[in-house]
DNA sequence: ATCCGTGCAAATCCTTTGCACCACG
DNA sequence: CGTGGTGCAAAGGATTTGCACGGAT
């Protein structure tokens, strides 16, 4: 189980990461992370993040056109998808993934499945409620 | 039907885009430009791309973990995916787009869906071919 | 005491922008 | 002709890298 060494801004990033429920911006990251360890550089962020992900304890997103989210991976590595919305930028969870049936097919033409990513983006209930005839 | 002038620089990017069938990345649609028109600015790729999107005359996709690719909409706007293979990075269709059972359980809650965007990377066929034990 | 991880600054990479000039219509 | 598009260079934004120092083991 290599993990390297255990500093105060590694815990602090992951403890950070459990706690949210969605993924979160390498900018949103470390707006919370100063809060506590005014000094930190963000590139201690970018380092930390890439050996979260190495160790697979984290999962990367790509959402709202290229930006880049990072989520915790749970206990159970649940499997899970999300969706932004175009207008307030907030993001939901998606109820279910639609991949897998096509796994089937993929791999018996021979490809292998590594990953997948599902991206989808849109208006809100809210953001649609507040302005009537936008959308 | 806004499309601004017509000039030699737009005409040769969209005639290459015409003629890939899959997605370009902005380095291989320079390149092939380069060819013709040596003394071409990428940022003149970059300008004419963002007018052909606007004229939703191309669609934008994300491969290879962010990487971003342009492709031509073809005259009966058919709606395609696509999957790249990790090793060689060569691109393939998707046969199927697995989404839109998605979008009426969506749409039931509240979420308009503007668009939607499927990333899947692994190892093609002749890959797994190559180097029999390396996955 | 060792040496890995950090903070800081500079370097890179990709994309956008400002501006003078050229060419499309 | 007029003005919108171009080439060039410089600016921007995100991420990476080099390096000396300090902290974790």
């Amino acid at each position: 189980m290599e993990s390297g060494r255990n500093t105060k801004q590694k815990q602090l990033i992951l403890s950070i990461l459990k706690d949210a429920e969605l993924p979160m911006s390498i900018n949103e990251i470390y707006a919370k992370v100063v809060d506590q360890l005014p000094k930190i550089a963000k590139s201690t962020i970018y380092r930390n993040i890439d050996a979260l992900l190495s160790q697979n304890l984290i999962d990367k997103y790509h959402l709202n056109d290229n930006e880049v989210f990072y989520r915790i991976k749970s206990d159970r590595n649940e499997h899970k998808h999300f969706v932004i919305c175009d207008d307030c930028k907030k993001v939901f969870d998606l109820p279910s993934c639609p991949i897998h049936e096509i796994e089937s097919t993929m791999e018996e033409e021979g490809f292998l499945i590594k990953k997948h990513q599902i991206q989808i983006s849109g208006i809100c209930k809210e953001c649609i409620g507040k302005s009537k005839n936008k959308y």
